[in-house]
DNA sequence: TGATCATATGAGCAAGCATTCATATGTATG
DNA sequence: CATACATATGAATGCTTGCTCATATGATCA
C-alpha cells in the first residue's frame, strides 16, 4: 500500500498503456521470478551447472562445489520443489538430473550475457 | 568449509569429470547467478516487463506495479548498478529503458517456462 | 529566490534465506 | 539384527533484502 503517491498528473498515461498491452499477467510474472530465483543463488547455480552434463548423486554434487553434504541436501529440495530436479534411487544413492530443459537456455542466456558484458566494463556490484 | 563431508569412495570420480568438462568457470558462474537475481523479485519483474514495451518515468513505473515511489526508486538503483537499465533526464522527468537485449530473452524464456509447466502440474512452493 | 514537483537516499525494521550442527530416516551388508 | 553409509530434516543463527518513513537533491516555474 503506497503511502508515496505520485501526483497523477505526474504519469504518461500513453506509455502506461502501451505497457499494459503487451505485459504477461500477474501470475505469469509472479511464478517466473519465482522460477528464476532458484538460479539465483551462487550455490545452486553450481548444481545446476553440473548436472547441465550428467545426473549426479548427493554426495558428488558436494565435492564439485564444496559444499558440506547437508547444505546440499538442503537446496536439492528448493529445487525439487520448483521441478527444477528429479530424482532416482540406486541403492545407497540418490541421483539428481535435471528436469527441464529450459533451465539450460535461461543457464546459457545469462552466461552469454555476462560473457559479453564483461570486456566493455565490468559489472558494479556495490 | 565443509565439516560434513561423503567419504571419498561415496563419490563418482567419473560422473564428477564429465560434470567439470563442460560447466562455466567460478566466474561466469557468479555473475550469472548475481545476474539473473535480478528478475527473481516480483517487484523487478514487473519493472523489467513493463519496460519491454516502452521507456517509462519512476512514477508510471509506481503506478504501474502499485508500489511507492519509493520502493520503485530504491528497486531501479539495483537494476542501475547491474546495469540492467539505463536512463534519461527529461525536464523533472528521469526516463528509464532496458539497456540490455539478454534480459528479454530471460524473461521470455523464464515465462515460457513457467506457462508451459502450468498445465501439467503447478509447481509446489514449500 | 522561493515554491513545487520528481526522484534519490539513509536509517530502521521485519521477513526471508543459506548455512551449520545435531539427528533422523532409510538402504545395504555382514 | 546391528552396523555403516547416503541422504534428509529440524532448529538455531547470522546475513541479506525489500519495504516504509523521513528527508535530501535537483530541476522547473512563478
Amino acid at each position: 500500500m503506497p503511502e508515496d503517491l505520485c501526483s497523477a498528473e505526474s504519469t504518461h498515461p500513453e506509455l502506461i498503456e502501451k505497457a499494459k498491452q503487451g505485459m504477461p499477467d500477474d501470475l505469469d510474472l509472479d511464478d517466473a521470478s519465482y522460477l528464476v530465483k532458484v538460479l539465483a543463488d551462487p550455490t545452486r547455480m553450481r548444481m545446476i551447472a553440473a548436472l547441465l552434463a550428467s545426473e549426479l548423486c548427493v554426495c558428488d554434487l558436494a565435492d564439485l562445489t564444496g559444499m558440506s553434504q547437508s547444505a546440499i541436501s538442503h537446496q536439492l529440495r528448493v529445487l525439487r520443489q520448483s521441478r527444477v530436479v528429479k530424482y532416482r534411487r540406486e541403492g545407497k544413492n540418490t541421483f539428481y538430473s535435471l528436469d527441464d530443459e529450459h533451465i539450460r537456455l535461461l543457464v546459457a542466456t545469462a552466461i552469454a550475457h555476462v560473457r559479453e558484458m564483461r570486456p566493455h566494463g565490468q559489472e558494479e556490484r556495490g
